[in-house]
DNA sequence: ACCTGAACACCGTTCAAGT
DNA sequence: ACCTGAACACCGTTCAAGT
């Protein structure tokens, strides 16, 4: 997944005037690009306005000049995030399979969401504020203009991928490991877990019996993916009938 | 949708004493079922200690007795609700298809998270206090069950499924008339966002000028059920090859 | 065994005052 | 035009004190 973060890390730049006392002098960019550093240094709970200015190098107020509120510093840090993923899948639209292409989109959306469990929550929630999240969208549903299905199955097919992608991200992503927890604690608890269940009674629980085995050793990227190719031959499938 | 709610509202029993002083006296079935009455009434920011408190009539701090923090209790707020699907899914397993039996069960579920944006967040995340949850699981597990697929495509199946409902409930929850917001301001916003969407540069974004009128009529349970569709077709042809 | 509510350590947000 | 930081109105959580 490609990272956008600034080469050099916006510090504030503090003016020094004749005389002694400094002022911190910010930017958008910086504001923005902070708070995603602190995102993905230590989650969602980290990221407070304090905590930010403290690393800004100014005071808590300023923030407010460039952001009105929280809602909107978690619309735009979410917004360039997106700009990673629409730079890795610059070129994905090249093969002769438009569904393939979809899910390399998909899959690189993933990857950025499932490291940061609160993208989820803030994707396309307001448009003004977050132009990748748009373009993000026309490129997905580029590929699907492709299939040449009727738009409301183009409309449909598109919603449903990001549906899925962003719900089983932000599903996997709360684990421990993904956010700042003890990965080793949290294996412990999932070994705990599948040795209760495997204990289960298999008349009452014949599913989780049956899976058990699957869910001990599974990987979330797998899942993911599974997940992803029915829905993806389930298009497919579409696509052929109208052609 | 079956709502589970006690039919006497549990509460606080004053209990009078010889002498003129009272006390509330709460259980843990009223300490959730408030829980669940507030958020559904006012949304997840109205979930406070001191609301919950107050609409118990008793103290804050009374509220620790029964859960050890506001994490438990939206853990155990959200199994409260699953209670509901659970009973309105009872005898979902009838029919011949079991595919249809997994979208009777995926839909209950779907529209129990999408009025309640914070249930997808904390749905299974402490299976010791989500019993409801662990058999919501089961229950869809057991329609897959019937397609006699090995457990890896029946564990992925499951998956797939609970991510996609999950995940798109989620995002069509958090649009402001499924919180408290104004539905009218909301529609409003819409139409602005369609009007810009159809004067956008149709070489730039043509997916967008292809749907933007479906977008523009479109009804969330629709968009919902055609994504879901695609994936249970994506399962039934999985499911056929291996048969 | 269970309830109380003041107290504590935080939040996001505002705003008069500065430069 | 932009930055500062004290002040305000909240939070969740704790805990000594009650019954």
């Amino acid at each position: 997944m490609t990272e956008i973060r600034p080469e050099t890390r916006p510090e504030a730049r503090p003016t020094t005037r004749s005389g002694g006392r400094q002022r911190a002098s910010h930017s958008l960019e910086a504001v923005v690009g902070e708070a995603v550093a602190l995102l993905d240094e230590a989650g969602e709970a980290a990221l407070t306005f304090r905590a930010l200015a403290a690393r800004l190098g100014g005071g808590v107020g300023s923030i407010y000049w460039y952001v009105s509120g929280k809602d909107e510093l978690l619309a735009r840090a979410s917004d360039h995030v997106l700009a990673g993923v629409l730079a890795a899948t610059e070129g994905a639209a090249g093969s002769s399979d438009p569904v393939d292409d979809l899910r390399v989109i998909a899959v690189a959306f993933f990857e950025a969401v499932s490291s940061r469990p609160w993208l989820g929550a803030y994707f396309l929630r307001d448009v003004d504020l977050q132009p990748n999240a748009v373009l993000l969208y026309e490129r997905l549903g580029q590929q699907v203009l492709r299939l040449h299905l009727p738009p409301r199955e183009s409309f449909h097919a598109v919603s449903a991928v990001m549906g899925y992608v962003i719900g089983t991200a932000a599903d996997l992503g709360r684990r421990p490991e993904a956010a700042g927890g003890d990965p080793v604690e949290h294996e412990r608890g999932l070994d705990d877990l599948v040795q209760r269940w495997r204990e289960l009674d298999p008349g009452r629980f014949p599913f989780i019996r049956h899976v058990v085995e699957e869910f001990a050793v599974h990987r979330d990227d797998e899942q993911f993916l599974a997940g992803l190719d029915l829905l993806l031959a389930g298009l497919r499938l579409q696509a052929d009938r109208r052609a």
